[in-house]
Order: C-alpha cells, then sequence, then structure tokens
DNA sequence: TTGTATGCGTTATCAA
DNA sequence: TTGATAACGCATACAA
C-alpha cells in the first residue's frame, strides 16, 4: 500500500476513521482496549497521521515560525534556534526558521507571512522595530514573542531580552573599579536600511557614561566610516583602533558591541604594539566561544536559553494561558579573562 | 474578515476558485488581465494561500526536513542549515530542522517519520550508518540526500561529503614535509549509541598512514577512554596529552578530530611547558571561527557550502531531474597558521 | 483561458 | 465510548 489513510487503519482495526483518529492523538475517551488495536493496526500499515490534513480539519498548523535577523548560522541565531527547538519539538510543534538581512526582504516576508494560515506563532529575533514592522506585527493575529527586542515594545504579545543596560552598567563599574578614568565603546557602522543593530547597546552605554559622567571620566562612542559592503572584522578593527589612537587621550578601556570585532580588535591593538590588557584592556560581548578561545573578557548571554524562554511562552500563549511576566529581562554575567587589568598594573597578567 | 479564503478572493475578483489559485500560483494558462486582477484582490483582502490545504490538495508539503546529529547551534549543523536554506528557501520551500544525539531518539525518529507524508525530501547530515537505520532509510520513500555520509552508502539518493580520505592523505603529507617522522591522531571516544562520529577521519588517517609506514615513521591513534557522560574539551585535551607523552617517543605533530579538541590541547600542552608549534605542530579539522581567533592550522570544511549543494541536490531530485553525480566528494583545504611547523627549527614563528 | 466539480486526509459535531 | 458525516481550503481533471 503507497500511502496508507486513517482509512485503511480504521478497516484493519474493525473501528470507524473517528476512532482512529482519537486514538492515534491520544484522546481521552477511547477504551485502552481500542487504542492498542488501532495502535497495532497502525504500526502495521506504517501509518502515520498526515500533518497537513490535520492541519487543515483542525485549524492548528503545529508550526511555529523563527524569524531571525542575520544568518542562521550565527553564533546568537543558531543558538535561538536551538532553545527554541528544545522546548517545542518534545510537544509537538515543528519549528521553522527564516532568516532575513535587509529591509526589502523584511518587507516581503511579513506581506507574505500567513496572516494566521501556515503558523500557529511567530518568534522573532533581534530586530530592531522599524515603523514599517511595528504596523506589520500588529497586523499579525498570531502569537507572537520576540527575543532581544527593544524594551518599550509592546508590539510583542511577550518577549524576553538581555539586559543591555544592566550589562552596561556592569561594565562601566568593573573598568572604573579596575582604575580607568577613560573608557571608549566600539561598534560598527549600521546601514540605514540594516534590520538588526546592536544600536540598544551602545545606548545603553551612554546611559551608563552619563550616569557616570560627574567627576574627571572620559567616555566616547567610536563608530566606523559608513560603509556599503559589510567590512572584514579585520579592516573593521583597524579602523576602529585608528579612531581609537586618534582621539586626544587614548582610552585605557574599551568595550566592543561583539566578541568576534572585541578579538579583532586586540590583535589589531597588539599588531600596533600595545599590549593588551597592560595598556589597554578590552572587554566584548557576547561570550561565544571564540570568546574563551581568545582569552577574551566579555559580557555573557546566553542565545540557547533566550530560545528555550521564549519557547515556553510560545507554549503558554497557545495554551491560553496568563503569563505572570509577559516581558522578561535576562541579566548578564560578566566574565573576566585575560584581556582586562588594572590600569596601573604593569605586571603580566596571572596565567 | 477574520481568515479570507480562496473563496472570498474569487467573490472579489469576479472570477472562479479555479483561476485564483492558478494566477496565485503563476500558472501558465491566465491572462495577464486576470492575474492582475485577482493578485489586486488578494492584495486587499491580505490573502495567502494556505500551505496545509495546498499540500493536501496537491500532495506536495513544500517541506524539507533536514536531521542532524548533535545540536543545531552547533558550527557544522548550522552552517548546513544555512546552506540548505538558501538554496530551497527562495522556491518556496520551508526547511524544518530535527535533531538527534541518541541512538533511542533516532529510533524514534524515523518510525514516526512520515513514510512520504509530512514532508517532500528528506536531508541526513552527518550521521554514521548503523544497520538499524540502513533499514530505515530504504524504507523511505522519499527523496534522500546525504551530508557527510560515508562513501560506501547507496541508501541515499544522492549526497555530498568532505573527502576524508583526501584530508588525512594531505595531513600527512604536509607533516611530513615539515620533517615530522612521528605523529599522532587524536580523537574523543565514541560512545556506541552515538550516532554521529569522526571514525571515517580516523579511519582515513589510518589509511593515509599505511600508505606512508614504509620508512621510519611512526604512527600512532590516541583515542579517549570510554566514558558515558561526554568529557569537556579541557579534560579530554588533559587526557590526550596524558597519552601522547606517555608514548615510548613523543609524537612531534598531531592531526586532532576537530578544531575545538586541537585548541584544548594546544592549551594544554603548552600549559605542559611544550612549544606548539616549536616542541609539537597541532593540526585542528573543520577551520570554524575559532581556529582563526586561535591562530590554529587546519583542515577547512565549508558546511554552509555543503548544505547550498544538499539543496541543489534535493531540487533536482525533486524536479525529477537526472543527477550527473548524485554522490559527490568535497576537496578539503589545508589552512597553515601559528601551530605548525618545521620540526627542525627552534625559531619562534613569524609573527 | 476560464469554470465546475471532485477529492485530498484529517478533525469535530452530533447522534447513537 | 463509538460511529456517521460535514467541514477544512485548496488543486486539478474535465468540461465549456
Amino acid at each position: 500500500m503507497a500511502k496508507p489513510t486513517i482509512a485503511n487503519v480504521a478497516e484493519l482495526a474493525g473501528v470507524s476513521q473517528a476512532t482512529v483518529s482519537r486514538a492515534l492523538r491520544g484522546a481521552t475517551n477511547v477504551t485502552e482496549e481500542t487504542r492498542i488495536k488501532v495502535q497495532r493496526a497502525a504500526d502495521q500499515l506504517n501509518f502515520t497521521l498526515s500533518k497537513s490534513a490535520s492541519a487543515l480539519a483542525s485549524g492548528k498548523t503545529m508550526r511555529v515560525i523563527l524569524l531571525v535577523s542575520g544568518k542562521l548560522n550565527e553564533w546568537f541565531n543558531s543558538g535561538v534556534l536551538q532553545g527554541v527547538y528544545e522546548e517545542l519539538a518534545p510537544v509537538g510543534y515543528d519549528v521553522t526558521p527564516a532568516f532575513i538581512t535587509d529591509r526589502s526582504e523584511l518587507d516581503r516576508f511579513f506581506s507574505q507571512l500567513p496572516k494566521s494560515r501556515n503558523a500557529d506563532a511567530i518568534i522573532i529575533s533581534s530586530f530592531q522595530l522599524m515603523p514599517a514592522m511595528r504596523d506589520q506585527l500588529q497586523a499579525i493575529d498570531l502569537p507572537t514573542v520576540g527575543v532581544n527586542v527593544p524594551a518599550e515594545s509592546g508590539y510583542f504579545d511577550a518577549s524576553i531580552s538581555i539586559d543591555n543596560s544592566s550589562a552596561m552598567t556592569m561594565a562601566v563599574r568593573l573598568l572604573r573599579s579596575l582604575g580607568h578614568t577613560n573608557i571608549a565603546f566600539c561598534s560598527d557602522y549600521i546601514p540605514a536600511d540594516m534590520v538588526y543593530n546592536t544600536s540598544q547597546r551602545t545606548q545603553a552605554f551612554a546611559d551608563a557614561a552619563q550616569a557616570n559622567a560627574t567627576d574627571g571620566i572620559t567616555f566616547s562612542l567610536l563608530t566606523a566610516d559608513a560603509h556599503d559592503a559589510p567590512l572584514s572584522k579585520s579592516d573593521l578593527a583597524s579602523q576602529l583602533t585608528a579612531k581609537l589612537l586618534s582621539l586626544p587621550e587614548r582610552p585605557t578601556a574599551v568595550c566592543v558591541e561583539t566578541d568576534q570585532v572585541a578579538i579583532a580588535l586586540v590583535k589589531e591593538l597588539r599588531k600596533q604594539q600595545l599590549n593588551v590588557p597592560e595598556d589597554i584592556s578590552v572587554l566584548g560581548f557576547d561570550d561565544a566561544e571564540i570568546a574563551q578561545a581568545a582569552d577574551l573578557s566579555t559580557i555573557r548571554q546566553e542565545p540557547i536559553e533566550l530560545g528555550r524562554i521564549a519557547g515556553r511562552k510560545v507554549l503558554q500563549l497557545l495554551r491560553n494561558e496568563p503569563l505572570e511576566h509577559p516581558h522578561e529581562l535576562q541579566d548578564p554575567l560578566l566574565v573576566l579573562r585575560n584581556t582586562t587589568s588594572r590600569i596601573d598594573s604593569g605586571a603580566a597578567p596571572a596565567e
């Protein structure tokens, strides 16, 4: 038999289609005896329910879309996917990833997006909230949960984000307690049509700077020059290094938007005969695998955990369970390795 | 209107449902005029075709499953996903990832696997081909393409794999040309129920060793002791280092199954006061991001490209196009950085 | 080129 | 607890 249907199973088991359907889905109102009988028949025919037919009949697709900015193999995105999958797959949901890099793709995605037809929920990760997107988000009649989205957004039914503000406050405090009084924040240029950016971190740093601006402390914001094609990390690093060294007074500590850029920056600084961390401390952001390999001090965020939390929120929304805290912030963790030290310490750091 | 159906669009456009269906899918036999009229009506109603209904009616799910061993956020797996997605998404296919870590999950996956019901094709990445799996593969009546699967497998309709044999031959040649005469290969212990392993690489190294075994050259295979829970990379590295150092004659060069383990090994060796690469050369496998950060010499494989190729093969199979070379091997590339050098060179490597 | 009518494989309502 | 039957929303053979 090419493709057994529920009817074949029903016939073989000697019951009705409806009973087969109930038995196979684990409904309560089926005798244990019949259930076993049906299961046996299904196994014998190598039968599985068709998701398409189930979806059509029930109105539930058992699928949730994960929309990420940037590529699926980026550290953050793949981690979120893993986390979401861990929570949703065990309860029968498929997770269909989609990614988007520029504005036009975003528009296309949302216009084609099944307004409630092809998914039961949608998770949106790390998007800048542009006006156009807000409208489209509001037009969606699906449960929507955000990952690393701006705090002020009431555009999602739920969200989980890292606390950038807390992260940058911690970073500034750390560097100050190490004696640094001239601190910079480095970030890449953000094209206007970019769907994601780390501007939240930049802003959070600026806020933290302002809160600490009273005494003789200098804060600087360094951003790469505008460019069309994305810069390689090393080109970006050398540009940032040049800017860093051309400041009136060279900062003794820099926070960098991501580990990748931070590591490239460390390499470039060392190439310029500056010792890290003796001459200048560098603090990354993410604690990706490379941070450990490069012995980089950094601020940890945990994409897998963010994904899990997002997945759980989706499940709650799907079950119409009330969310106590629909919008959550996750506390970051400072991870100190070998690229940060006291300003006045000329000694080599301990191994 | 809550959920517009094709009937609503038909009514608004003043045509039949069939025409709407044809127009929206870009069928040829529709007047440009009607197509525009229909499109306008669809836009106005914010209508999108229901994938479930389409799938049920047409028998095509427009979905392909990507089954990987290990987690979705691993470097190789997420790269393959990205590559597959790049090829399939533009032509309308969803890619649904699934991952599996042990044998029991594998069995469950295959038993629940829609024998041709819930996907149009399946891509299987990096699985060891166990007997149980062979049977199940043969039972699948879907196009099946493998990524990094054993060469001898005629169990897939198509496949794309890295050429482990060529990789290890290159590695051995490189190390020999650098003057090394005592070369080891390091790998983790592989639990019996593991669905994936790097044993192909180990075997390829053994083959390469045999091909070079004539003169006074020593090859060793080092494997971690059996363990239940996965070892941390650093624990694994220290165990491998211990084995390495307890050999009658310490090898001057080691190939390691993955970059991760190689980097941990380098750290451990240096902790043991051995200079890398002056005293001992280390060669990784993958050329993941961390390899560059750690300045590791390694053998590059490109998961994204593998994914793209797999995606294209799926498309060809789905279109019933004949594949000239259903089973392909990809040539690896040697990437020399700072963990390999001549055996007789005591000088520090150039920056 | 367009319309009509049927079927795709389930779920859900209702009755038994 | 089980069975009969009507949706579910679309694709497609066939007719016009």
